[in-house]
This record gives C-alpha cells, sequence and structure tokens, in this order.
RNA sequence: GGAUCGGUAGUUCAGUUGGUUAGAAUGCCGCCCUGUCACGGCGGAGGUCGCGGGUUCGAGUCCCGUCCGGUCCGCCA
C-alpha cells in the first residue's frame, strides 16, 4: 500500500497514528542533524521531520524539490504550531523513507506565486497544474460541471452525446476540417456547436436534451477564446422564450448557490438589445454600475430608430449652433463620470491619448467639468456659452462634481468607443469589482446584420432562430431576391426582431440562444433571405428541411459559455487557467508543439498532396 | 490581415547619452546550523543579451529584417 492518509486530511486527533503518506517534496528545511520536508499532494500539504538517526541515510539519498516521496511514521503535535496551514499543528516524524522517483529541478516553481512566466508555465504545463492556483480553478471547474449537471438532472433532461466528425456547412465562423481516408478528397468538419443534432433531437421527442461538449472554431483567439472550447449545450421542446429564460435563469442562480455560495434571489434584469446599444454602446452591458451613455446628438440617421434629446447638430439647431466642435460628427455621445470635475489636466489628457489608441480610435475628447458651485468649465469654452453647457450637462444627467466626457464622430465607431470609455472609466474608479455578480438577460436581437464585406445580410445569430411572432408575418410576406447592397439597405429584413436572447454576466456574454424555426417554410424563407438558393439549402441543410416534415415540435434553447463562465466565476478575465491544457494565442500548444506536419505515409493514405502558397 | 508591448543567468527582471570585466533577486551546488515553515549564515558556479544583417573606432543599447510570446482591432452564425 503505497499511502494510508493524504497529505491534507491529518490533524491533531490523529496524534500517535502509524501513517503511511506519498507526495512530492515541496520543499527541505535542514538544521543540522534534523531535516523538515513539506510533503505535497492533491490534498494539501504535511510536515515531515527526519531525525538525527535518519540523516546517514538522507546524506546518501538526497532529497530534491518534487521527488516522489514515500515515509512511514507517527504522527506528532508540533512544538512550534504554523496556524497558516490545515495540517500545521502536526508533523510526521519519520521513521523510513523510500525516494519512488527523482525529479530534475523544476525550471519554476510549483508555488502560488510562481516564478515562472506564462510561456514556461504552458511548456511544462504538467508541472504548473501541480500549482495550488491552476488546481482550485479546474476544481472549481468541476464544482461548476457537477451543479449544472444536477441541476439539469433534476430537470429532466438528458445528457445526450453528438458526433463529432460532422459536414463543413461554412455559415459564420470557420471550420476545423478532418480529411477521410476512406472517402478521399472528402472532408468532415468538427462542430462549431451542436445546433442541428439537438434541434433534431427535439424532432426525435428527446424534449429537453443537454450536454457539456466540445465546440470548435477556427478563428483567431483572444484571452477568452480557444479553439476547442466546452458549451453546456442545450435544448428544450414546447417552450416559449419566457420558459428558457426561466429554466436558465434557475441554472445560473443554482450555479451560484452551489460554487459561490450566493443566493441571487432577485429576478434577473431584462434590457431589450435597442435599449442596451442606447444606453450602454454595447449588446452586452456591465450593470453593475450606472454611468449610462447620453446620446446628446445626430446629424444624420443611424441604426437606432430614436431621437437625440438635443436635435440634430450643425445650423439645424440653436443649441449647437455653427463653428462648434461638432459641426460634422455623425454622433455626439457623452458619459457623466461622477465625482471626477477635480481631475488634473494631465488625468484628462491620460483619458484622451487613452481614447486616441488605434483600439479605440477616437480623435480627440471634449470635457465639461461641472463645478461644486454650479458653474461649468470645459475644454470648449470658446464655442459654447454657459448656458448651452448646462443645456449639455443637463441632457447627459450629470451633477455637480461630475466631469462629463464626450465623443463625437462617425455612428458605429463612437458608439464603440464610448461603450470601452465606459468600462475603464468604471474600472478605474473601483466600479468593477469582481466578487459582485449581476446578470442580464439581453432580448429583442436584430435577426440579421448587414455584412459590409460580403455585401449581404447574414443571420446575426444563426439561421435557425425564429423571429419574433409579429415579425413572421413580415418575413413570410416578402421574400424578395435581393440583387444589391441598396436594395439590402431599405429592405423591411433590417427591422425584424430574432426571438433570441443572451444572458450577460458582468459585462461577459456568457450563455446565448434563441426559440428556433420549426417549420418548414418559414425555414426555407429564411435561407433565401440569406441568399441561399433552393439547391444550395437543400444540399447543406436538406436533413434539417426533411425533418422539419415529420412533425417537428415548437423548440428553442441555449448554450452556455463554460469556460468562459468558470473564469468569471474564478475571477478570471484569461480562460487558459480554467482549462487544463489550453492553446495559446496562436492555435498551439506549446507542449506538444502541436499542430505539426505529418508523414508522407499519412499524405498518401489520404491521397492529399500537400501544395502551400 | 492589422496595431502594440516584450524577448538579457535555470527563472523573474534592472541595465542611464552607444564606451572598462553585463548586474540584482530567486533558484542551483558546497560548507555550517536541533524547531523551521519565504528558515538563517558563509562561499561558489551560472550569459551566443532570441536570430540574421547594417551603422559605428566601439552595439544589450541605434537602424532594417526575421522568429517566438502577451494584449488588442478585424474576425468569432
Amino acid at each position: 500500500m503505497y499511502r494510508t492518509h493524504t497529505c491534507g486530511q491529518l490533524r491533531v486527533t490523529d496524534v500517535n497514528k502509524e501513517i503511511t503518506l506519498a507526495g512530492w517534496v515541496q520543499t527541505i528545511r535542514k538544521f543540522g542533524a534534523i531535516t523538515f520536508v513539506d510533503l505535497r499532494d492533491r490534498y494539501g500539504i504535511t510536515q515531515l521531520i527526519f531525525g538525527e538517526s535518519l540523516q546517514p541515510e538522507l546524506d546518501s539519498n538526497p532529497l530534491g524539490r518534487e521527488f516522489v516521496l514515500q515515509v512511514q511514521g507517527f504522527i506528532q503535535e508540533r512544538s512550534n504550531k504554523n496556524l497558516n496551514i490545515p495540517t500545521g499543528e502536526i508533523e510526521v516524524q519519520v521513521h523510513t523513507f523510500k525516494i519512488l522517483n527523482k525529479s530534475a529541478v523544476p525550471p519554476f516553481t510549483i508555488t502560488d506565486e510562481t516564478d515562472g512566466g506564462d510561456d514556461l508555465r504552458m511548456k511544462y504545463r504538467y508541472l504548473d497544474l501541480r500549482r495550488n492556483a491552476v488546481k482550485k480553478n479546474l476544481e472549481l471547474r468541476y464544482a461548476v460541471s457537477r451543479a449544472t449537471r444536477n441541476y439539469l438532472h433534476d430537470n429532466h433532461f438528458l445528457d445526450i452525446e453528438t458526433p463529432f466528425l460532422i459536414k463543413s456547412t461554412p455559415e459564420g465562423a470557420r471550420d476545423f476540417v478532418v480529411p477521410s481516408r476512406m472517402n478521399p478528397g472528402q472532408f468532415y468538419a468538427l462542430p462549431q456547436s451542436p445546433q442541428t443534432f439537438k434541434q433534431l433531437l427535439m424532432v426525435s421527442g428527446y424534449d429537453r436534451y443537454y450536454q457539456i461538449v466540445k465546440c470548435f472554431r477556427d478563428e483567431d483567439l483572444r484571452a477568452d477564446r480557444q479553439p476547442e472550447f466546452t458549451q453546456i449545450d442545450c435544448e428544450m421542446a414546447f417552450v416559449e422564450q419566457e420558459d428558457i429564460l426561466n429554466m436558465f435563469e434557475g441554472l445560473i442562480k443554482h450555479i451560484f448557490h452551489v460554487v459561490k455560495s450566493i443566493d441571487y434571489k432577485e429576478q434577473v434584469e431584462r434590457m431589450t438589445w435597442e435599449d442596451a446599444m442606447w444606453n450602454y454602446g454595447n449588446d452586452k452591458p456591465d450593470i453593475r454600475f450606472d454611468m449610462k451613455i447620453a446620446n446628446l446628438c445626430f446629424s444624420q440617421h443611424t441604426f437606432l430608430d430614436r431621437q437625440s434629446p438635443l436635435g440634430a447638430n450643425g445650423n439645424q439647431s440653436p443649441l449647437w449652433g455653427v463653428g462648434g466642435p461638432f459641426d460634422n460628427a455623425e454622433t455626439v455621445l457623452a458619459i457623466a463620470v461622477p465625482g471626477c470635475s477635480e481631475f488634473t489636466r494631465k488625468q484628462t489628457d491620460e483619458i484622451t491619448d487613452w481614447v486616441k489608441r488605434p483600439q479605440i480610435g477616437m480623435k480627440g475628447m471634449v470635457f465639461i467639468r461641472c463645478n461644486a458651485d454650479g458653474t461649468f468649465k470645459s475644454s470648449v469654452d470658446k464655442f459654447y456659452s454657459e448656458e448651452k453647457l448646462k443645456a449639455i450637462a443637463a441632457a447627459t444627467n450629470a451633477t455637480a462634481g461630475d466631469l462629463i466626457l464626450i465623443l463625437a464622430g462617425a455612428e458605429e465607431r463612437t458608439r464603440k468607443a464610448a461603450s470601452e470609455l465606459r468600462l475603464e472609466m468604471g474600472k478605474r474608479l473601483g466600479y468593477r469589482n469582481e466578487n459582485e455578480f449581476k446578470l442580464l438577460w439581453v432580448l429583442d436581437f436584430p435577426l440579421f446584420e448587414y455584412d459590409e464585406e460580403g455585401n449581404r445580410w447574414v443571420a446575426r445569430h444563426h439561421p435557425f432562430t425564429s423571429p419574433k411572432p409579429g415579425d413572421i408575418e413580415v418575413m413570410i410576406g416578402n421574400n424578395p431576391l435581393i440583387e444589391d447592397a441598396a436594395k439590402y439597405l431599405e429592405h423591411p429584413y433590417a427591422n425584424i426582431k430574432a426571438n433570441a436572447y443572451d444572458l450577460v454576466l458582468n459585462g461577459n456574454e456568457i450563455g446565448g440562444g434563441s426559440i428556433r424555426i420549426y417549420q418548414r417554410p418559414l425555414q426555407e424563407k429564411m435561407f433565401a433571405a440569406l441568399g441561399m438558393s433552393e439547391e444550395e439549402s437543400l444540399h447543406k441543410f436538406g436533413f434539417l428541411l426533411g425533418a422539419f416534415e415529420y412533425g417537428a415540435p415548437p423548440h428553442g434553447g441555449l448554450a452556455f459559455g463554460f469556460d468562459r463562465l468558470c473564469a468569471i466565476l474564478g475571477g478570471s478575465e484569461s480562460i487558459k487557467d480554467f482549462i487544463a491544457f489550453p492553446k495559446n494565442n496562436s492555435g498551439r500548444d506549446v507542449m506538444l508543439d502541436a499542430p505539426s506536419t505529418i508523414d508522407d505515409k499519412q499524405f498518401e493514405e489520404l491521397q492529399i498532396k500537400l501544395d502551400l502558397k
């Protein structure tokens, strides 16, 4: 028997017990005739003490960090206790020991605050995983997984596996492809999600399905995006949007309860996509803090059908007049930052530089100080009177002591910049506390989105998403074959809303889904609207259209980004440390050095000839 | 596809205006130490300054190219 106990379980109540432990040498502290060793395993650390009689044996079999060691001894109460660790009141008085395996000196320290850089840690991931910090994350991941399965099981969901080798249907993200030896010249694709399979399961009558499943997307990566990632994929039949929201609000609350001991009692807030874009500048607002964006004015129509409070700029408006800095701006947006009117010139310059960075791309920033005495001081005093500044401040909902930041420019870029600026100021002012969790449903997304590059309309969510009930008629009644972009832009499809919903946690999209189309004619209209010919839609999705002919029930579902959810619950921006063996941002596994070339023999079997450009 | 930051000892980093033998901490090795737990003390070893080219009397430092890594934009139904 290698061990009778683990390194985390022994306490003062175990004193005098004869035990055997096995684990890794964390540290060695030598004091002449006695030696202390911290022995570590998955469960904790136990101090070993080697007395004088063992020193000759230790001298001839020296220990080193990360050696695998087995010891026999008895538990004794420490004379000097270490109350920082759970086993700190006891130690093992060793009488025999055996080195089960030696270790090379590890390239970085196996400690919570390691001295290893990211690159090195990834190369030696098997050592990195020994660290408590990473282990804690993987344990949290398992806890989330378990809570999810328990909740869904209790709600009669069935875990059903779906295939990984499927057909490439290049809609949306790029597919990873896998050559088929038995079918030369043909390729499987790895699923971007089990979307169509779960819909087919609904047709088959498995009315509550889930799977915690790997998905694959061959797109460029980020700190929160991996080429293979895990989803909690769910689908339900005979449901409306409200049923889905309730079910999965329940799931996330259950996860909060079990994993974080948080009782999220209040109903999750809801917001339309339009309100989100209008007030926060993006479709996944962080509502832990307010600081809404004020829409000061437009000179042109925007994608939101709203009126700005101060009217158009330029000479059409008595407020803005002519000659100001916003004369030619498509959009003018403002944020009132609470309590920052006393910012120094250096601080405002610093924020200006921040919005001028290429990633934000603003040409500059205007600011107005709302002084405590009710006066205003701005960087545009020569253009606007005190009265006008007051009107702007009122439209921004600013109060005395606030600093108003104003951005102007092209609609899309400016709105995005204002959104980023709001988040940045929120972060700087400490409003984005990682221990505070705030959920939000974003509803009523547009069904379509115009793809400038491809010169066509694409599905914003995916092509199986149902329009909102009132908009279905619009679609059925309009099935134009659209020839050019100009027609698209006037097209009524632009205003069709989807029966789709995203769940947002602290400004991160953690889940999204929709009520699906379940009738063949509507699905055909959808494919047509996306510019797919009948032949093409049959070739790609004939199986789904066929299934809809055999009694497809109304259905809908949702998928959570599992890795991201775990990272946020763990208080991290990066998902890498919540994945045992992640890839770097070039999609490489630096430990395996994958991807790699393959043998000529493999090419031969696949009947593939490599001809790189 | 693009932007940006970084690459110097095993590791994490410093290295001024281009100028003597490239430093610190930690790790590693040796000696000392019977109550440490970030043990301590003394000593030692350890460097193709990512790679290639250029400028210069002289390059870790400046220039060009390239490779690798981080972050971001585009992209991610």
